[in-house]
RNA sequence: GGGUCGGUACCGAAGCGGUCAAACGGGGCAGACUGUAAAUCUGUUGGCUUGCGCCUUCGCAGGUUCGAAUCCUGCCCGGCCCA
């Protein structure tokens, strides 16, 4: 590889997809200069469910990792208890360790979906917290002031707010900062929201005559909603969630995201990138189909493009065609049923109040015609299809 | 330890003796419009009941009252001030 390419791939490395690198210019040259670096990437095992948000970072670290560099994942069964600060969370109880050891599992197979497993090191907390003595606490806890920890905006407001903060939850920076001294990191990864948590462990390695880590932040992306993509809002595309779901996910996300999303989640060229936003900005692109192709392409990642594919053909058999899906469940009947109990044993309403409203909404369709009243009846064997909403359906068989 | 303010539905936040299943906003769901866009608009958002109505719900437990989310007592949890 000669050396301009190299400058090349160092500079799409520190900045596609980067929000913020703490110092850019010192890590600029340790890429440059060969060396293999330890990146480390903290998980919280009390959740472990990963959304596309989430893979931002990992995409990320996969670069590195085809870079020549190492990741340490840590498996934080520690911190976990205290709950990220970042988040609005208060102390949580303690997990049990086949919880933790579970979540871990469910983790990991979803994180070496993206990342390289033979270029991981995985690591528990438990190694140096388990042994941790009052003594170490303390001497920690010592290193940090007060006035440091409330320049953490979320500290900072439930302080001023006046909401519950214990001494507990300051403590959090300061573990996951310990974190980094125990597997000697060189670069932190994490989401934007991580800034201060990442620092806490840069601070703690300076005072401890070691080197600093660096820090690489990537942006938060819009999920659902277009707010931050993130548990609490329920606005995350899982990247469990089935090939059909994933893509209609992504379809029904506002257009904004695409240039941002086309710069993190996928590997098309830079020079491709700044045709899809001058295509957005001058019409010449219809946003439509930038986004079937950003769903596919995303979906193919998590799954394979093949599901992608037929994703996608089912996406536009049942929502451009209208016709209806293909697997369809079915719902037996052993003796003539009401509309309303029907939807409730089948799951289209969660009680007869809702299946009532959806009713009274115009949302119910049977056989294709819309439901007016409560009084229609299906008998076993009727074959009909029962429609709630654009994606709810069931055949009463 | 004392004083004081507060704990309301998924979240935020009104209500402060009956007209409260509980305003309003967000989110969710459904409808219109569409590209399952977004934005916007409309409806809906505890359960049972086609209706009248009934049941559960406003930190927890009791009490006062014909009647309590609203008043009283105790307890639990949090904020602030004093010590």
């Amino acid at each position: 590889m000669c050396v301009w390419s190299l400058q090349m791939d160092i500079n799409e490395l520190l900045t596609r997809g980067v929000a913020e690198v703490i110092v850019e210019s010192e890590l600029r040259q340790r890429l440059t200069s060969g060396e293999s670096l330890r990146l480390k990437q903290g998980f919280d095992p009390t959740k472990p469910d990963m959304h596309i948000g989430h893979a931002v970072g990992l995409r990320k670290l996969r670069k590195f990792q085809e870079a020549g560099h190492q990741v340490v994942l840590i498996v934080g069964d520690w911190t976990a208890q205290i709950g990220d600060p970042s988040g609005r969370d208060e102390t949580r109880p303690r997990l049990d360790a086949p919880t933790v050891r579970a979540n871990a599992e469910i983790f990991m197979q979803q994180f070496f979906r993206v990342v390289d497993r033979d270029r991981t090191e995985v690591r528990w907390q438990s190694e140096w917290f388990g042994e941790f003595k009052l003594e170490q606490a303390l001497d920690l806890a010592g290193r940090f002031t007060l006035a440091q920890m409330l320049a953490h905006e979320t500290f900072r407001r439930r302080y001023d707010e006046g909401a519950k903060l214990t001494i507990l939850e300051l403590m959090y920076p300061m573990l996951q900062g310990y974190d980094s001294v125990a597997i000697k990191s060189d670069v932190e990864f994490g989401g934007t929201d991580q800034k201060f948590n990442n620092l806490a462990g840069r601070e703690l390695m300076g005072q401890l005559g070691m080197r600093p880590q660096h820090v690489l932040l990537v942006p938060l992306i819009p999920g659902t909603d277009g707010r931050k993509m993130g548990k609490t809002f329920h606005n995350t595309v899982d990247i469990t969630l089935a090939p059909a779901e994933m893509l209609g996910k992504i379809m029904s996300m506002s257009d904004e995201v695409l240039p941002l999303y086309f710069e993190v989640l996928t590997d098309v060229s830079l020079a491709e990138l700044a045709e899809i936003r001058l295509g957005l900005a001058d019409g010449t692109v219809k946003p439509r189909d930038l986004k079937m192709r950003l769903a596919r392409e995303v979906v193919g990642q998590f799954h394979s493009p093949a599901d992608a594919v037929a994703a996608e053909d089912a996406f536009v058999r049942q929502f451009v065609q209208r016709e209806l899906p293909t697997d369809i469940p079915e719902h037996a009947l052993d003796a003539p049923a009401g509309i309303v109990d029907l939807m409730v044993a089948a799951g289209l309403a969660a009680s007869k109040g809702e299946a009532r409203r959806l009713i009274d909404g115009g949302g119910v369709r049977v056989a294709g015609d819309r439901v007016e009243g409560y009084d229609l009846s299906l008998s076993p064997g009727a074959g009909v299809v029962v429609q709630v909403g654009r994606r709810k359906f069931v055949r009463v068989v």
